[in-house]
RNA sequence: GGGGCGGUAGCUCAGUCGGUCAGAGCAGAGGACUCAUAAUCCUUGGGUCGUGGGUUCGAGCCCCACCCGCCCUACCA
């Protein structure tokens, strides 16, 4: 048995997410998570929404909100965006749990005590009205370089040079418009340092697996050549506070967004856990680096912005409370924690050629695109025309072709086909009389894809997967017209009777066979296609909803749960002879092409 | 500026260790069939593999230079 810890980049709460955003991070983890439940491992699927940070102060401002209303309602919005979409998360939780304060400030002081933190003086700006750190992009005035104005405090867009927020000529603030103060402040800082030779080590030993995408680990091994302490607090009222005397009190102190972010991975595997009844269930995924029995494997999933918290800070965080830096240490009461087995990182989803930009109207939200189109349509395009190695594009003609001309032309017709064969001829699945090596050849392709489909989709190449997966349905439709089992039915003989029975049961089976095999990537349509075929309809379980109490006493807050294990095994299962098979209802949407031009002109 | 990724048929892209590697799907053309959401199945066109050099018996594949697009390089997350 292998615990298998599916950890899923954090939505950053300050407004709901885009498509773009689940095309990363959400269909793939879940598509992942999925199979690999049905082959049979220990799954543990957790993400939830990130919090804290300065840009959910000003999107609070600027809705006259408090930055926690603020999070509530995204958090809602997202947590049921992600459901609707049917990510089968274990646990979706939040950052301003009490329980996930609690984890962040013990993770602190075991970095701390370990000696991996180092205090320094830094000059910033921040805003002298709230005493809010001002970051750097968050401020602008004229580039002391080329004159030009509107430069950023980190780079001026004209002239291309990165900049010191302190040599710009009139700054100001972008958030209120008041001139920012340049003082002196007191931060801890992550000492990298000491924790890089652990985390070549590590690197070096994740690339010889072979499995890494390769410019995620070129791109991790290369931000190590430049490792510097990394400050881990910031200036500002909305955060984690830092649990040390002195700190602690101080109002405009608090843990950077990043440090608290990526400790959600173990916060939510410790939430779960202690809704679950066992407290300490998640050690299973979370303490096996020392000649444990089981074996713990773990992903984590999220866009190519995010790799450096994920190769990097992250596993220098468990390095160092872990105590496996230069500077030695033991660990706390959490033990010694497991490193990332992976960081399978996605490229970028464009939108008809340009960036994601929601001030542009560049944009389509998760909720709009659900709203009129069927889930399972958009995670196809996801899994077959996603940004899983480089950049692609989304664009409603090819999202519609994709669905009218792959889903609902391919695998819908067969399954529909199917459907209507048998209902009109048996009613219910017919036994198979003799088998020819017709017969044996499709149902051996499509049983050797279990095989091909789920290899792939473990090495995280889900556009192959996806692709063999059609490519078994394209046999199977070839060789249904090729024994045009239509004819047989129209002959009265016992012996075109029974071969008619036995090619309607080979097309179900195999039916049958391709559904599972897709169904971590359609999972509501599994079920419909089950249900077609007679079955119970219970191929892929969903997530709910579900609105619970903060464990320590905080607000209630709406998770994202699920129980996944009724989930059929990863192999052919004979469908079920003498199943009623009732005239099939078409389970995929076709979409009208007019529709590119009416979903086009909403971006303008 | 530094690092990385990509530029292959009209479109979207595969091409592992240099040797049937010039491919798939879609669109286009022709045909078959009628169970099915006019779906399916068969046949078919064809591209100087970004540009210019180089290494090699042999290069989309390796090396150098250049052109174009994108990403990372932030105290945003």
């Amino acid at each position: 048995m292998t615990h298998v810890l599916s950890a899923v980049a954090w939505p950053y709460a300050n407004g709901p997410r885009h498509i773009g955003h689940v095309a990363g991070f959400g269909v793939p983890s879940d598509v992942f998570s999925r199979y690999m439940r049905m082959a049979g491992h220990e799954v543990l699927m957790v993400s939830g929404s990130d919090e804290h940070g300065t840009p959910i102060l000003i999107a609070a401002d600027e809705a006259g909100m408090t930055p926690q209303q603020l999070a509530d309602q995204n958090h809602r919005i997202i947590a049921e965006d992600l459901c609707a979409l049917g990510l089968s998360y274990d646990l979706y939780t939040r950052t301003t749990t009490r329980n996930h304060h609690a984890v962040v400030q013990e993770l602190f002081l075991g970095v701390y005590e370990n000696g991996y933190f180092v205090e320094q003086t830094t000059k910033g700006a921040i805003s002298p009205s709230t005493g809010r750190t001002l970051p750097d992009r968050y401020i602008e005035g004229t580039c002391p370089i080329c004159g030009a104005g509107g430069a950023r405090g980190d780079q001026c867009d004209t002239c291309g040079n990165q900049l010191d927020p302190a040599d710009l000529i009139d700054p100001v603030s972008r958030i209120n418009g008041e001139t920012p103060e340049f003082i002196e402040t007191q931060h801890f800082f992550l000492d990298l340092p000491a924790l890089a030779e652990a985390l070549t080590a590590w690197l070096d030993e994740r690339e010889a697996t072979g499995l890494w995408r390769p410019n995620v680990i070129r791109f991790s091994q290369n931000i190590l050549e430049e490792i510097r302490p990394r400050a881990m607090t910031r200036d500002i009222d909305w955060g984690i506070a830092v649990p040390l005397d002195g700190w602690r009190e101080n109002p405009t102190k608090k843990l950077y967004v990043w440090f608290d972010a990526v400790i959600g991975y173990l916060s939510a595997s410790i939430e779960w856990a202690r809704r679950s009844g066992d407290p300490e269930a998640w050690r299973r995924w979370w303490n096996t680096a020392d000649g444990a029995q089981n074996q713990a494997l773990s992903y984590y999933f999220m866009g190519k912005d995010n790799i450096t918290f994920h190769s990097q800070i992250w596993p220098a965080e468990l390095l160092a409370y872990s105590g496996r830096g230069s500077k030695g240490g033991e660990p706390r009461e959490y033990g010694v924690l497991n490193l990332p087995t992976e960081v399978v990182s996605s490229e970028f989803l464009t939108m008809e050629g340009k960036k994601f930009s929601s001030s542009k109207k560049v944009v389509i939200y998760v909720r709009d695109l659900l709203s009129r189109y069927q889930p399972d349509a958009f995670r196809y395009f996801v899994a077959a025309a996603g940004p899983e190695n480089q950049d692609s594009d989304f664009t409603w003609s090819e999202f519609v072709r994709r669905t009218n001309d792959e889903l609902v032309a391919g695998w819908g017709n067969l399954v529909n086909r199917t459907a209507t064969l048998i209902h009109k001829n048996f009613g219910e699945i017919p036994a198979a009389g003799e088998l020819t090596d017709v017969d044996r050849a499709v149902l051996d392709a499509v049983e050797a894809t279990f095989g091909t489909v789920g290899d792939l989709i473990g090495r995280h190449r889900q556009k192959q997967a996806i692709g063999e997966a059609m490519r078994g349905v394209a046999e199977v439709n070839r060789y249904v017209s090729d024994l045009e089992p239509w004819k047989l039915a129209k002959s009265d003989g016992d012996a075109e009777r029974e071969r008619l029975a036995t090619v309607l049961h080979v097309m179900a089976q195999c039916v049958a066979d391709l559904n599972v095999v897709l169904s971590p990537f359609l999972p509501f349509s599994a079920n419909l296609v089950d249900a077609a075929l007679g079955g119970s309809g219970q191929v892929a379980p969903m997530p709910r909803i579900e609105e619970v109490e903060d464990l320590d006493g905080g607000a209630p807050y709406p998770i994202i749960t699920g129980d996944y294990s009724e989930m059929p095994a990863w192999a052919r299962r004979p469908v079920q002879v003498g199943a009623t098979v009732d005239k099939p209802t078409p389970i995929f949407v076709k979409l009208d092409t007019a529709l590119v031009e009416e979903e086009l002109a909403r971006l303008a």
